[in-house]
DNA sequence: CGTGGAATTGACTTACATCAATTTGGGTGG
DNA sequence: CCACCCAAATTGATGTAAGTCAATTCCACG
């Protein structure tokens, strides 16, 4: 087990515990459902590689996904105090999973109160990332939701170290990335275009280069409070 | 201090302890801005009767209201161990708030590590709500989305005992209803008078009648699963 | 090479926005 | 008690961003 990145920083100890009281890692193809919506949970979901998906389904096929998680994040935390979740989580790309069991989660608080802080904290910010997509889908048009959501995916797997210059990785298909904005996958194709023809940013064969950063983020209106990345909670 | 209902089921001594850390009541007007974006925080605010808001604005004037609290609800607690909000919070109705001093609130949780638990499991469930809204705000068209917060509404109002039978009041402009639906005010009127018309529901006047419970469920797709209404955590 | 999923493009449709008047209704002062 | 006032609600006419439908074209992979 290689990577363990959270979100926020914690001590020594902490991270040492943690990182022993999880399970794996477990490794899962792309397309798969990982959680399933209103199953009782037991464990959460650490993710270390790859990228899930947060998603609910409708009656008629549309689907809306609602978070996609970047390694270092516990993709399912929030279903420790819940009991189970209201909707269903699913990898994007190929991923590298690993479990923490709700038992050794309670220890772990119990043993390291710093610790609940950061776990409600990362919980707190997933929470906050939902606010702003609730703002893009509901305010932004199609060229701008795109823009924000490039900006975000880059800003937050800069973090983790999964993005490096001006590019990264981002292994899913046009309609994945529709069913994040709210779109449909031919119009989402056309606003990629106008993004690349305008000098902004390049996503294609499932990777992202950012040509220019600060044009982006004032197309999009992006700001990168939300993200909450002066507070390293502890 | 009359109310104090917290959406969670706590013992009567957390809930005592609970009461005695809270500073008020304290009354505003409707319209009030309550907590602004990026200012730090060290209190957490208890909804005790009223509407309260969260909102982003956009620089062309545009508003997205991401959240709407009820009583009961604590409106920024994700404040606590954020730090800092990432939207404003303001009065639809004229509130009666109180506040939770966050060094009181920490006396607290470490007292009872189960009312940790209880907060946490508070603020998943605004991210719950969060997420339906962004199913909303995606994928459903402008009836469906009425039909589906007013839906909403209705269930977490009973919950808390601020509605009755099949009405309960609503007083915010069509203007503030299409602020959380991401519509425009001249559109969710159009459509408040389809559902008017089809005898699912009646809002008019800062009062809600819903005459077909089934059909408008039925219409939004509603599923209270998200609601977590069985899950008294403690 | 061939094959199937993803991307791309064009033609056409539609849901909602925009703009611009009215109309309504609750509160208030004469 | 009534007339006025003003914000909110309502309605109609028109514009437009994004959806839908239907072909291609492009690749990655066997």
């Amino acid at each position: 087990m290689k990577k363990l990145r959270l979100r926020c920083e914690i001590g020594e100890p902490e991270e040492e515990a943690l990182r022993a009281a999880l399970i794996g890692p477990i490794d899962f193809p792309a397309e798969t459902v990982v959680v399933r919506r209103g199953e009782r949970l037991n464990s959460s979901i650490l993710l270390l590689d790859g990228l899930l998906a947060r998603y609910k389904d409708l009656s008629d096929g549309q689907r809306q996904i609602t978070h996609i998680h970047v390694p270092g994040d516990f993709a399912d935390l929030h279903g420790y105090t819940l009991g189970y979740l209201d909707h269903n989580v699913m990898t994007l790309t190929p991923c590298r999973l690993a479990r923490a069991p709700h038992v050794r989660v309670l220890e772990l608080t119990n043993r390291f109160p710093s610790l609940t802080r950061a776990f409600w904290f990362s919980t707190n910010l997933d929470a906050s990332i939902h606010r702003e997509w609730e703002v893009s889908l509901g305010r932004r048009n199609a060229i701008e939701r795109a823009a924000h959501l490039l900006c975000e995916l880059q800003s937050r797997l800069l973090v983790v170290g999964a993005a490096e210059g001006n590019s990264f990785r981002l292994p899913i298909t046009q309609n994945q990335f529709a069913e994040c904005l709210g779109l449909t996958g031919v119009h989402v194709n056309r606003v990629l275009r106008e993004l690349r023809e305008a000098g902004l940013a390049d996503f294609r064969g499932g990777k992202v280069t950012v040509h220019d950063r600060g044009a982006l983020e004032g197309l999009a209106e992006f700001d990168a409070l939300y993200l909450y990345l002066d507070k390293p909670a502890n």
